[in-house]
DNA sequence: ATCAGTATGTGCGCCATCGTACTAACGGAT
DNA sequence: ATCCGTTAGTACGATGGCGCACATACTGAT
């Protein structure tokens, strides 16, 4: 009920759209073309061509990898600090092999030709882009590391962390098992993990529904995986949004 | 003694500088400076700046991360199918946290600078750093996917199937120790899986030197990730040798 | 030929996660 | 109020990898 009553119409909750001078902003603003992203709605499948890039700002968008035996792992996670279609400009409409809205909301997309033909412009707009593009890389480069180095228990509280960077709410709509597709675990590993949170009373759940109650305590469980991309992503954009405020 | 009678003089042994157009390659040729790399030199440590970026030919360098509690896990391996040094022009000169040479032999190396202001121009050096960046996306992400889901057997064959792509040459100089930092698991671990494919006959070994004896075999043996990230290279990479051939 | 250092083999207990199977609890639809 | 599908809890053996400790084997330097 929320999303349709409280519309948050405004591009620039995106953190990458916030990141543009103004003037950019004015100029890319009659591409953008709001849309309401749905759960479960696939933005694109395999080898599919692209057709747009999503600024998100209240929708969150999972980019999944499926293997030859379906099991399927997170790439990468985006909502309104990031884009999602890196791969347009970089030349080849391919990458992740699925982008899946993991929580409903609203996000601004671009057609790809918009996209790729302002971005030649070797302006503003291309320098952001690159910036965040390189953030993902040290996101997947993280989440190598974290899915070789660290227990379920520290990753669920990353993936938790994440979320709510991504979002304002401290709620999250999402069963253990739709978390165990994500983390590439079992789903009794992650009510395991959950379990375990809920005993510190770091979070509160119950069919489907998480809450996050405490924060601090979740940092404090995290592996620093979590602080690395963070540190990282705020220096990198830090530098664009100062420019211009 | 090879590296010294037999001194690979052609930048254009880098996949990524053949992908240039001659007329472009020829433009950056004066910017090119042949460097030897030595075994375990390190091009550049933690949030140090880039001051030169590379294209190998002979040589290969693993880019790393370490972790808080000093245990280093790969996130990258370029040889002649690459370059090193993404990040610059990316805007921030810092990504994976260590650059080490991991074969010694040479490389091309570019300062930063050059390669900054010949990115900006938009041209065919741009395209193709941009489309190599997306197939160094591709593996680490497909880096994350294998340390989830398959075993040290798995990643040692991709790992072996990896350098050899990137050298010509079958043999390996590299110890089970030094496979397992690449790698993030135990010593112990590597030496059994490298037993199991000695067993097998696929390779033979003998202190810090490996032989490649059976390629098809491995190829049999590894997980679908090699062939998936190679795929991808090829693919992304044709394109941009089949326009000027 | 000996020695020292490095590289690899082996064994053992431990733990996280897996696979599977089943139970228990909740909650919306009838 | 009941039913049924979804969500979560629990149990148990199997397994892959870890940490540690130590044995062995090769090799280059003295």
């Amino acid at each position: 009920m929320m999303p349709a009553t409280k519309t948050v119409d405004d591009a620039l909750e995106n953190q990458i759209l916030a990141a543009l001078p103004k003037s950019e902003f004015e100029k890319i603003r009659p591409s953008l073309e709001l849309v309401n992203l749905e759960l479960n709605e696939v933005l694109w499948e395999m080898e599919e061509k692209r057709k747009y890039i999503y600024f998100p700002t209240t929708a969150m968008i999972c980019l999944l990898y499926e293997t030859e035996e379906g099991v399927s792992v997170e790439v990468g996670i985006t909502g309104r600090q990031g884009l999602v279609g890196i791969a347009t400009f970089m030349g080849d409409a391919r990458m992740a092999k699925r982008a899946v809205v993991q929580r409903e909301g609203i996000a601004y997309r671009m057609k790809a030709k918009d996209a790729t033909n302002e971005f030649s412009e070797c302006g503003d707009f291309q320098d952001i882009c690159m910036a965040y593009t390189q953030t993902f890389i040290a996101q997947i480069s993280q989440s190598a590391i974290c899915n070789r180095l660290h227990t379920v228990e520290q990753q669920l509280c990353r993936y938790l962390l994440i979320n709510h960077d991504h979002q304002q709410s401290k709620t999250f709509l999402m069963t253990h098992d739709q978390i165990s597709n994500v983390l590439g675990v079992r789903r009794e590993s992650v009510s395991l993990a959950a379990a375990q949170l809920q005993n510190n009373g770091l979070i509160e759940y119950s069919r489907g529904k998480i809450e996050m109650l405490d924060r601090k305590g979740l940092e404090a469980t995290v592996c620093e995986c979590y602080g690395v991309v963070k540190e990282q992503y705020d220096r990198i954009l830090k530098k664009y949004i100062s420019k211009h405020s």
